[in-house]
DNA sequence: GAATTTAGGTCAATTATATTGACTTAATTA
DNA sequence: TAATTAAGTCAATATAATTGACCTAAATTC
């Protein structure tokens, strides 16, 4: 790889970079207000994408440590935006299954989230959507994660 | 925005979550070694496209309090991947540069994510890079540090 | 020239968070 | 019945960020 090429993808390091932290701005500092973190939003986000998702599925998902998921999510539970439904399947499962007052506060977090990437692809040429989720999804698709989603996704469609 | 047009947004902002997620991935597993973290990485990466910032331009492009940064920089001067070179102009400024072995270790840390996100680019169709950054670029520019590292970039090419 | 501001460095206290490991209950499966 | 799994919790430790204070030296401003 040529320097001006390395110099080209530098660039696009810093644009990933900073657009991400763009992203996760805004429903950070909505998070702020009610003394919540990130780890919170993604709980309320993956939810509400998913609902009845089981803890176990959460863990996947999220990649991190039951102790870690725990508090967060005792949190929300307790702040009435997250309940649990019984599995009738499986009663050691807990369902998960956001609140109305989970849904509100979900979408002030990922609304605005969803308008700015859709007003993006509006104002931006034909095909720059698909052309954006294809890199994208090249990017994830090494990720056991991503085949987790994809198979909780397809079975939630049925 | 329909019921469908969110949920295919929700499944976007997965793809966002999870590619940013893959691509900090391996370099994190080799910072482990090194017991360092991705502070440690975005300093490598952000002094090495910008050979000679500052402390300060560093602060304003990470975004992070000085006590933050106080730590993982001295380290890495301590071990000998980061050095100040002095600056003529302003004695009080310390200019920052990777040594031998910084380079060495960005081009670890960094080069894997430039080789992915080439070869992606490569495989995908005809203008979908452009695509790609024209999306990041709209993300990122509501943002201060946006300005300021193509402010950076356009004073560094001169 | 004196006063103020700026770049940088550091310490201390507090707060937040994650990690590892161990242990428990209840339900399911082999 | 025995082993496994989903979930919950506690404790200890380590890490990290934040706020606030204080310092030096160099540069600017008045």
């Amino acid at each position: 790889m040529d320097e001006h090429r390395k110099a080209e993808l530098n660039q696009i390091l810093v644009l990933f970079y900073l657009a991400y932290r763009t992203f996760t701005d805004k429903p950070d500092q909505i998070l702020s207000k009610y003394h919540l973190q990130r780890v919170h939003h993604r709980i309320l986000f993956f939810v509400g994408h998913f609902p009845g998702l089981t803890i176990q599925q959460l863990l996947t998902v999220l990649e991190v440590s039951k102790q870690a998921l725990h508090r967060p999510l005792k949190q929300l539970v307790e702040l009435g935006l997250i309940r649990y439904t019984p599995a009738i399947h499986d009663k050691r499962s807990r369902l998960l299954t956001l609140t109305d007052a989970g849904q509100a506060l979900e979408q002030e977090l990922s609304g605005g989230q969803r308008q700015f990437l859709d007003q993006i692809f509006r104002t931006a040429g034909e095909g720059a959507e698909e052309a954006w989720v294809h890199i994208m999804a090249a990017l994830s698709e090494k990720r056991p994660a991503f085949h987790f989603v994809e198979d909780l996704r397809r079975n939630t469609d049925e």
